[in-house]
RNA sequence: GGGCCGUUAGCUCAGUCGGUAGAGCACCUGCCUUUUAAGCAGGGAGUCGCUGGUUCGAGACCAGCACGGCCCA
């Protein structure tokens, strides 16, 4: 390694040199053998493994699509060139020239004519045959998860896709893609508590964004109708299987739109995210197999309560609680509607919920941005998305009423100076947004880092996250 | 926050009853011109996560801490 490489620059061979024109990939010589046999082309990647027999000797260069062998033989690269070959270790970065040929066993392979070094490595690579276990390294360096596992490549590389593909579906829909501040005087559009900066030229501080939905829904007062943005979101709390403190979440919202119509673009957009990564509606999922297809289960919030406690249609909320209780779910003083079915669809509800449900209608109390149903003004038009278990959307009709967005508002206000440090906070700028006029509008979110887990089959965050949230070592 | 488990060579892992640290891969030397977990012979490689304790003696036993994993709330 550092030995070979003190020989090389003895030899007068620059181990790190610039550039390298190549002109096919693994995947390109591979699909193209039958035109390209026997002709000649240049191919780099790194050194993945290395066969010597003396004289000759095979090695796989791995590159971005794939793998293929070289050939090298003395009396083919010449005395010279196969002293560097010997020069040569795993997990180096090399070109090679050379003619397209087939081994007797059929592999499609170089027959070098000409070998560069292209990087040096110091480092071995990590086992080849059981590659990287340990998680901890894997999160941490994962530069080498993805040389050793070619699984946890595919699952970033699926990734792409995903977000590439409800990119394209949501802009064919006619939706503009926005970018609004990270860093925010006030925070809001969900409940969480922040990260919290200090902006030294402004001398004040500033809050790392909970969610996008204010500035957004500013966007559709502005008149720009339909708008998504993809960005990160920060809440300062707990690290779970399901929990990041910086996630990534799709936020969209549509004029003349409501959350009936964003249960119908749900459907499809993740029909469409499906279709990108595995082609079917069928996907596997922690050894079930979980069907995609329209239309999904809807299930009012109040009746998935009432069934769940075995409650009478008309029941009180002692009862309810009394109900709770008994199934083991805690629930916080002082008790409200809201909390309670907060408390028990988290417990008990959500975690069952494998096939695609959206829990429909929630309680007014835990929804400050949403609008009334028409029939109950105690609850809102609002939806959360469910699959797999994993809760991975969150979606209403807009309130726009800017009197009544502050009457929340202030509600939550108090809950705040109750000691609750997620309420959320006043924005007068967003409600002097909505004093302008706001067009009826469905707004929608999706957490696309879960979203992802689903259509790779991964039950935790961080195996979809190319560098998770750790703590430092030592 | 609680419970359980893990941390030994670059990587994957053994390490028995407490008695001077092991294997495979990788690396080094030699042989080998169609191999693919190439092969054969030889060699080097360690802050046993950290700190303290018990002991004549600790990788192992005890305590605390750090980092990670799984499960629970």
């Amino acid at each position: 390694m550092r030995e070979h490489e003190a020989e090389l620059r003895r030899r007068g061979i620059d181990p790190y040199p610039r550039t390298f024109e190549r002109t096919h990939t693994s995947a390109e010589v591979a699909g193209g053998f039958d035109s390209l046999e026997g002709t000649e082309v240049v191919v780099a990647g790194r050194l993945a493994a290395a066969r010597g027999h003396g004289k000759a000797a095979f090695g796989d260069l791995h590159d971005v699509d794939g793998r293929i062998q070289i050939y090298v033989r003395k009396d083919e690269v010449g005395d010279e060139a196969f002293e560097l070959w010997k020069l040569v270790d795993v997990g180096d970065i090399l070109g090679a020239r050379g003619e397209v040929m087939k081994t007797r066993t059929g592999e499609v392979s170089i027959r070098v004519a000409e070998l560069t070094l292209l990087a040096k490595a110091h480092m071995p690579l990590p086992e080849k045959w059981h590659g990287l276990r340990d998680k901890e390294a894997r999160y941490r360096q994962r530069y080498l998860d993805l040389i050793a596992n070619e699984q946890s490549r595919d699952v970033f590389l699926r990734r792409s896709r995903i977000l590439s593909a409800v990119r394209g579906f949501l802009e064919e829909r006619g939706f503009v893609e926005v970018e609004t501040p990270v860093l925010q005087p006030v925070y809001g559009g969900a409940f969480a508590r922040p990260f919290v900066t200090h902006h030294h030229a402004l001398d004040r501080d500033l809050y790392l964004r909970i969610a996008d939905e204010l500035y957004l829904k500013r966007l559709i007062v502005g008149g720009l109708e339909r708008v998504f943005e993809i960005g990160k979101d920060f809440r300062n709390e707990g690290v779970d299987r399901t929990h990041s403190p910086e996630f990534t979440q799709l936020e969209l919202y549509q004029a003349y739109a409501d959350y009936n119509d964003m249960m119908a673009l749900t459907e499809e957009l993740v029909v469409r995210a499906a279709e990108a990564v595995g082609g079917g509606t069928a996907i596997p999922w922690q050894g079930d197999e979980i069907d995609l297809s329209p239309p999904w289960k809807r299930l009012r919030v109040a009746d998935a309560v009432a069934e769940r406690l075995d409650l009478p249609p008309e029941h009180g909320l002692e009862e309810a609680a009394r109900a709770a209780v008994e199934r083991g779910v805690e629930l916080p003083e002082p008790l409200s509607e809201g909390a309670l079915a907060e408390k028990v669809l988290d417990a008990l509800v959500e975690p069952e919920l494998l096939e695609p449900t959206f829990l429909v209608d929630y309680p007014l109390e835990i929804s400050p941005l949403a609008k009334t149903t028409p029939d109950d003004p105690a609850t809102v038009e609002r939806f959360e998305f469910f699959i797999g278990g994993l809760e991975l959307g969150n979606s209403f009709t807009e309130l726009n009423d800017p009197r009544e967005q502050r009457a929340r508002f202030e509600y939550q206000v108090e809950k705040r100076e109750g000691g609750d440090v997620e309420a959320h906070g006043m924005d007068e700028d967003f409600i002097a947004a909505l004093e302008y006029g706001m067009p009826p509008t469905g707004g929608l979110g999706i957490g696309l880092d879960r979203l992802v887990m689903l259509l790779t089959d991964q039950r935790n965050i961080r195996d979809v996250i190319l560098f998770p949230t750790m703590r430092p070592e030592e």
